[in-house]
DNA sequence: TTCGATGTTCGTGAAACGTCGAACAAGCTA
DNA sequence: TAGCTTGTTCGACGTTTCACGAACATCGAA
């Protein structure tokens, strides 16, 4: 598996980011992070095929919404907050909640027994 | 010419907007309307042929971002910020503030001659 | 009524996207 | 070592997007 690639703080592009935020499974997988914890890429549900899925997050990576780590052969993601906020402050706080106010993503969320 | 269709307020959906916005010369056109005043088709110019700046500008008006005014032969075009700001609020303000720091669509601008 | 200006629509082509299943790589585990 | 789990990568497929020029429709002006 390659090293996963993460922009840095300037390279986070504003139009990359709203294209990862123009597809519901996305969307859905942004509000899943939105608490800020950091999540198993197993704990993630979708209604669509772990290679599907592992494209998405791939393209949240790339726009610099999330950060991935691996630990042995598991994932795990997390939301950038702090990095977004520095580069384009106030934007993800507002997107999530338009994403609340559309309802928006709630396709995706947490394999049962995930912690709330 | 057809009717150009207006998405009423609660029809505009998130991942629309996001997708209209993930484009630079779209992003430059809502750069230019910011100040929230009406301008002429004609006054607009970007680096693409009239069809394409025609088929982004639909795409802005399908979005609910802009909306379109004929008159006669012309057509004017209006940021839709009350209805932006009813719908998903704070999410225009963020977005412009945003494209400033990026810089994301200055090839767009207005004609010379044009008000400031 | 004829002409010119103004946008939209159409036809086309290249590129990107979302989706899937199959194959693969890398690390645990038995 | 052999096998299982986990996630990525690879083609393939159909859809959508962006771009252009040409053709068109509509209205104002001459």
């Amino acid at each position: 598996m390659q090293k996963a690639h993460h922009p840095e703080l300037g390279e986070i592009a504003l139009t990359e980011v709203m294209a990862a935020l123009s597809d519901p499974i996305r969307v859905g997988l942004v509000r899943v992070l939105a608490d800020g914890r950091e999540r198993g890429w197993g704990q993630l549900r979708a209604p669509v095929a772990k290679s599907t899925l592992s494209h998405h997050l791939r393209v949240l990576r790339d726009a610099g919404l999330t950060r991935t780590r691996q630990e042995g052969t598991r994932c795990y993601v997390t939301l950038r907050g702090d990095d977004l906020q520095a580069r384009f402050p106030g934007l993800l706080q507002v997107v999530l909640s338009a994403m609340e106010i559309d309802d928006v993503g709630s396709q995706v969320g947490l394999r049962d027994g995930a912690d709330p």
